[in-house]
DNA sequence: GGGGAAATACAGCATTTGTGGTATTTTAAC
DNA sequence: GTTAAAATACCACAAATGCTGTATTTCCCC
């Protein structure tokens, strides 16, 4: 249920009044945009956003309330169609990462020029993913795998076990050893991974990419 | 050990002596460029590479014998501190991901204006990832999560800390319950992703972006 | 206003886990 | 040829976990 004129629709939430003011001036004000909807709260959009089918949302990462990655998260899965641009002052990988898993289509820092934003709506509107250079390359750098794993060939293979959720004796089993030895190479795991559980493991192989 | 000039040294790996030779001339000819070396295979590549000390590659993937993506593979580690972009006809997303996965900083489409290249090139050089909007786009395509989670807020908030390695009672004080409850929301949790242990939990939680 | 999640709470029990040790053998490195 | 790291093996015990139940309240949807 999308509106299929010529006209980009945008919403912004953004709790900056000024910014907001500004920028929907601007949106509203060019030809081939409109720009109605604006609020200053997640749960405000939660409630309203939906109704309104925008093809493309300007949202803030820091709001009062619920951040705008929860609001995506929320938001999104009710609105497919629509495209989430992320435009924020954090740079930090975490609030570019955390965002497109929430299902961010773009990331624009505030201090883009107007002329910029405009272009940069019209490509998430065509299907692009509009992001500075910078940010593609902290993107893209998620993919890579530097630091070299600190653990053993062997303890990398328990670890991948471990995983699993396999207990003691089917690991031992698998591997043709004692559990007493599984015992002893998971603590050294615990060990050289800083953790004291098998789930903060598993979490650690995961996020550091160790299996 | 990188040459310290004011000048981007690029060097070409593209099976096509013609469009390699056109590209090596051009980049050769802006002034704050240098465009000495040019291979036609990665196996050239392999050999003679990493002694020049180039600071920019520009890689095809379509290659006789090792294709691109082989090749920065196994050319990357040798060379950290230069940053490989593939150039190519090939836009489809096993491309797209598998080139960043080994190694590459940008990825562009080879009928990008010499303009724009040579930019892309500054942007790369100068710690950024060109890329098109397009390509960005397929890229954080395979960040996203389509398919909705089976939990409730509240079960996903206890997946959560279960992931953390903390126990049912620090769980329990945290969110203001009795660690029954929190007993039975995992429970609840085990058989909505039909797992039994809670290392499985947190590996779907990981794989399943629940968290 | 009735049905169905979701969130809450409680109990018992066998199994698994985490952690404190000690100790031998093999492999790799210098 | 000595040293270090890795892989192997064993013991014991307190704590945590997984499983099988039952049960009430709240809230949302039809």
């Amino acid at each position: 249920m999308k509106i299929t004129d010529e006209i980009i629709h945008v919403a912004i939430v953004e709790d900056d009044e000024e910014i907001s003011r500004t920028l929907g001036l601007i949106i509203d004000g060019t030809k081939g945009f409109a720009c109605k909807h604006i609020y200053n709260s997640c749960e405000e959009a939660l409630k309203l956003l939906p109704e309104t089918f925008p093809d493309v949302v300007l949202m803030d990462i820091h709001l009062p309330g619920i951040t705008g990655i929860e609001g995506i998260k929320k938001l999104k899965p009710k609105m497919p169609g629509t495209d989430f641009i992320m435009l924020t002052i954090q740079q930090d990988d975490e609030s570019i990462f955390e965002s497109l898993v929430a299902g961010a289509s773009g990331y624009l820092i505030k201090d883009i020029p107007p002329t910029e934003l405009l272009n940069s709506i019209r490509e998430v509107y065509a299907g692009g993913s509009p992001m500075s250079s910078a940010i593609a390359r902290k993107v893209i750098s998620s993919f890579h795998n530097n630091d070299p794993s600190p653990l053993s060939d062997r303890e990398t293979e328990i670890l991948k076990l471990l995983c699993d959720g396999k207990n003691y004796r089917v690991i031992a089993d698998q591997l043709f050893i004692s559990s007493h030895t599984v015992r002893t190479h998971i603590k050294n795991i615990y060990e050289k991974l800083q953790v004291n559980s098998r789930a903060e493991a598993v979490q650690k192989a995961f996020k550091n990419k160790l299996v």
